[in-house]
RNA sequence: GCGGAGGUUGCCGAGCUAGGUCAAAGGCGGCAGACUCAAGAUCUGCUUCCGUAGGGGUUCGCCGGUUCGAAUCCGGCCCUCCGCACCA
């Protein structure tokens, strides 16, 4: 597209989206920075195009716009991609051969395929690709503007912010459990884990109940989820083939699985493994249950897997199919007690497994049953005759406090890394938290919600409840790219919380992307956020100034464009974050949230392989047609659906805008006659529409309006013979500057080919004011246009090809006669309308002037049926039928057909 | 389960926050006609059923309710999608 890309070029050489406070009013738009682990796919397209279109939008309503762009290079993927090339990782190299493909030549993948190795190599080329990108899809972004999360400069900013968090007591320190493999030292990530993306892991909490051995100060660690069925069991499972030790936590000795040893040692911080115990030794005692004192056996169980929880079990043949159907398989003979209640029965595993035959399905029934209608029997102590959610709750308290029990943490699901190591839930003890959950922090940020613009509305709803769920939130991590935590070195900042409150950087960055980190103190940031200080550094003075007053300027985010999965994470932590800082000034005024794109009706995912690549599309079909199937083919809150009919179609829209233009270009003179006024008004009708629309944020509305709506009235044009060009002459100049917000390259050379100089991505619109008059003209045509229907249901009922249509319409008397009708008031001087006023009120038209707009755009007619047309107003002869305002008697004459 | 969104005529998708003008926009697909040697592209009309005059019948997930009147409001039910945390 070398059109595209000389626009771009003379774009970049003008500098006329680099902006600078002036006396205009300001907007500042934002969108996510994107990860730059690999190229951008359709979906970032979308987004960032979205916000290009409403930054254009702006700009043409008279804002100085500034939109800006970085990077976001810190946190784990990066590395663990780095990792994996230089491990060899087949699948991973693969891909990534696939991605630089895209950018190079073929001789050149595997020098930066190598050089990949190094993780820094990855951001610093894919930001830099991305950047390309972005110049490509023709985006008016400020790139004076840009740095990375991991820019020393910026470095030091996010430290401030900590340092501010810190002062403000909204840290904290304590412990936390994470998904973590022993043999990489490691936590892990979702993007680590063997299909992590699509079959998430997460962490339950189990209790794990400790059941003392008869003659030793030894205990049997036997993990549950459901602690309220203690009181119900009958002997203990271990599987007889696999081995046990004896591990000691704080100052008790405890039995768990050899496998499930190292998941305590990681989550109980004073442990440690003691030494291998025989089986034999485990099944030759018996042990007595906590809180009952009742003294159970423990059987063999080779269904028992020694690596799911402890490797050891507690049964209750009473509430779990699973160990009922066990105890009868191995013919042990124990009976099952049933303790809980549903809907005022006892509940039982029998009924259950009767009812279901699959011990697992029937297992997974009974669970959720009780679950969320059990009730305890009432007999029990402490939880007697208390719902089974409560129970489980206090049982689980009450036994911790006793010394019977320990919270321990387990996966979902058996989860491997992505090169098939273990992953267990290990606790982190001196995790770093930024303390969200206080509530006089959440109700600024509440009052902050209520005041902002959501699109749609119904996620301020959804932010409130987010607000409401938020607490501490784990805010440093041990490994990864990002700035070192100022507290504490050995951590560093989590990627979501060192990207907070980034926009305000973008205000001043260009001034001190270039300067030394060290001279950026505390002091500086506070006094250019206008934060309460006005000591600086003296030989960062003027520069100081300089930043605080573009700081001050820009600061209040205007809209943020991003997709919905931000709500629960980025966005809460944003509007926290804001508030925090600011002091309740600059805060985010807007958040958008755009639909996901999809493919061919299917969920894009990175696993399917059907993600789309941004620049193949954009190398293929070309930056304004990429944009304006964006604008056009689904609403910003909708999902899109990327598929090639749709932009064949766009296609064709963007061929007919092109093909009006270079009519006019050839012939269009400028000449006024009643049609392309007409066509004027009606423009200046979808303009009006066009600009509320865009403002509430309906993009697709927006242009649907001022194209498809504009097409029609000009195709209606040529209909009816009139001269097109001429009436496209007449608002051209308008046209082109909306278009130009979805389609810049295109309207630059049309701005230019039609003699304008200057660029029209950076001229203002005029609003145009529609009369009294003109508002009658377009009345009246429309109302001839609605008369052509009535014609054509009538030719196409009675079959008659009319050389002649007969109007008549109805005179003074017969419309307040219908005025009086439609009042109530029967009293009128043609009484037989009266019905047919009734049945018809919804059709009626009283304001119109029928014989002046018949008269005025006859010839419509006349052109539509190529028949004759004869008007006369109704003379009162009670022979004919009766016309009614806004329903006159239409008569045709001509032949019979078919 | 909790929270959120949604189920519209062959398909996609408006409308439903202010109930009547909604048989319900627009696009796609289908049918017919014009143009063409022909196809394609383009244009015109039709595309729920019935009807020799602009009309009528039955429709907007299902069942009820409010109302003179409901796709639109209320209640219940069924189904689909998304989020439920330390991950970008």
């Amino acid at each position: 597209m070398a059109e595209e890309s000389e626009w771009q070029e003379k774009w970049a050489e003008s500098g006329i989206f680099n902006p600078e406070p002036d006396q205009r009013e300001k907007y500042l738009i934002t969108v996510p920075w994107p990860y730059t682990s690999g190229p951008l796919h359709v979906g970032h397209g979308r987004t960032y195009t979205l916000a290009d279109i409403v930054g254009r939008y702006k700009r043409l309503r008279g804002f100085n716009v500034l939109f800006p762009m970085g990077f976001h290079e810190s946190g784990t993927p990066i590395g663990s991609i780095s990792e994996k090339i230089k491990r060899g990782d087949e699948k991973t190299i693969s891909l990534y051969r696939k991605y630089i493909a895209e950018y190079e030549n073929e001789e050149n993948v595997e020098a930066i395929m190598n050089s990949f190795k190094e993780p820094l190599n990855v951001a610093n080329y894919f930001s830099s690709k991305i950047t390309k990108d972005f110049k490509t899809l023709g985006y008016a972004i400020d790139w004076r503007r840009t740095f990375r999360s991991i820019d020393p400069v910026y470095s030091k900013f996010v430290q401030w912010q900590f340092r501010k968090l810190g002062s403000m007591n909204l840290l904290k320190q304590g412990s936390h459990q994470v998904l973590y493999s022993i043999e990489d030292g490691n936590a892990v990530g979702e993007d680590d884990i063997e299909d992590g993306d699509t079959d998430k892991v997460s962490i339950e909490k189990f209790v794990m109940v400790l059941f003392k051995k008869n003659d030793e100060d030894v205990y049997l660690a036997a993990a549950s989820l459901r602690p309220e069925t203690i009181f119900a069991v009958t002997n203990l499972w271990i599987n007889p083939d696999s081995r046990y030790v004896r591990i000691r936590v704080d100052d008790k000795i405890i039995i768990t699985s050899e496998k499930a040893s190292q998941k305590i040692l990681y989550q109980f911080e004073n442990s440690e493994l003691k030494d291998a115990v025989e089986s034999d030794e485990i099944l030759n005692s018996q042990y007595t249950v906590p809180a009952t004192g009742v003294k159970v056996k423990v059987y063999r169980n080779t269904r028992i897997n020694p690596e799911q929880a402890t490797g050891v079990v507690y049964s209750v043949p009473g509430h779990s199919v699973m160990d009922l159907s066990y105890i009868d398989e191995l013919g042990i003979g124990l009976e099952g007690r049933s303790i809980i209640n549903l809907e005022n029965k006892k509940s039982s595993a029998s009924e259950y497994l009767a009812k279901y035959k699959d011990p697992s399905r029937a297992n997974s029934e009974m669970y959720k049953d009780e679950f969320y209608s059990g009730v305890m029997a009432s007999d029990l102590p402490l939880i007697g005759g208390k719902s089974v959610k409560e129970a489980r709750e206090i049982m689980q308290n009450e036994l911790i406090k006793r010394g019977f029990a320990y919270e321990f943490y387990e996966t979902s699901r058996p989860a491997r890394t992505r090169d098939g190591k273990p992953v267990i839930v290990s606790i982190m003890h001196d995790q770093w938290f930024i303390n969200y959950s206080n509530e006089e922090w959440k109700d600024k940020v509440r009052e902050n919600v209520s005041k902002m613009n959501f699109y749609p509305e119904f996620y301020r709803k959804n932010m409130f409840d987010v607000i409401d769920w938020i607490e501490e939130r784990a805010c440093a991590r041990k490994r990864g790219l990002g700035t070192p935590f100022p507290q504490d070195g050995k951590w560093v900042i989590e990627s979501l919380s060192d990207s907070t409150i980034y926009p305000a950087f973008y205000t001043f960055s260009h001034l001190i992307n270039d300067k030394e980190p060290e001279n950026l103190d505390d002091n500086f940031f506070d006094y250019i956020t206008d934060n309460g200080t006005e000591e600086v550094n003296p030989g960062m003075k003027e520069l100081s100034q300089e930043a605080r007053k573009e700081f001050k300027y820009w600061y209040g985010v205007d809209q943020r464009i991003t997709s919905a999965p931000h709500m629960s994470n980025h966005l809460v932590f944003y509007l926290m974050n804001h508030m925090a800082m600011f002091k309740g000034r600059y805060q985010p005024k807007g958040i958008s949230i755009i639909g996901t794109v999809i493919s061919k009706g299917a969920k894009i995912s990175k696993s399917k392989g059907n993600a789309i690549s941004l620049l193949d599309v954009v190398k293929q079909y070309g930056a304004d047609l990429f944009r304006l199937y964006v604008a056009l083919v689904a609403e910003v809150d909708s999902s899109l659906d990327w598929n090639e009919t749709e932009i064949e179609n766009v296609k064709s829209v963007y061929g007919t805008i092109k093909n009006v233009f270079s009519l006019i270009l050839e012939k269009g003179e400028s000449k006024t006659d009643d049609y392309t006024e007409l066509f004027k008004i009606k423009f200046k009708h979808h303009l009006k529409n066009y600009f509320e629309k865009m403002d509430s944020f309906q993009i697709r509305a927006g242009y649907v309006e001022i194209i498809h709506e504009t097409l029609k009235d000009l195709n209606q044009l040529g209909n009816l013979g009139m001269d097109t060009a001429s009436a496209v002459k007449e608002i051209w100049e308008l046209w082109i500057q909306v278009l130009s917000c979805a389609i810049p390259h295109l309207s630059e050379t049309i701005w230019k080919q039609m003699g304008k100089s200057g660029f029209v991505s950076i001229s203002e619109i005029r609003a145009e004011v529609i009369s009294e008059g003109d508002r009658i003209r377009v009345e009246n045509f429309d109302y001839v246009l609605s008369l052509s229907e009535d014609i054509r249901a009538i030719q196409n009922v009675t079959k008659i090809k009319p050389s002649l249509i007969k109007i008549t319409v109805g005179n003074e008397s017969l419309k307040e006669d219908a005025r009086k009708i439609l009042q109530g008031d029967l009293n009128v001087s043609t009484k037989s309308i009266i019905g047919n006023v009734k049945k018809f009120r919804g059709k009626l038209n009283l304001d119109v002037n029928e014989m002046g707009a018949i008269t005025q755009y006859k010839e419509i007619l006349e052109k539509l049926f190529l028949a004759g047309v004869a008007v006369e107003e109704y003379a009162g002869d009670g022979n004919k039928k009766v016309p009614l305002p806004g329903r006159p008697v239409i008569d045709l004459e001509g032949e019979k057909i078919g």
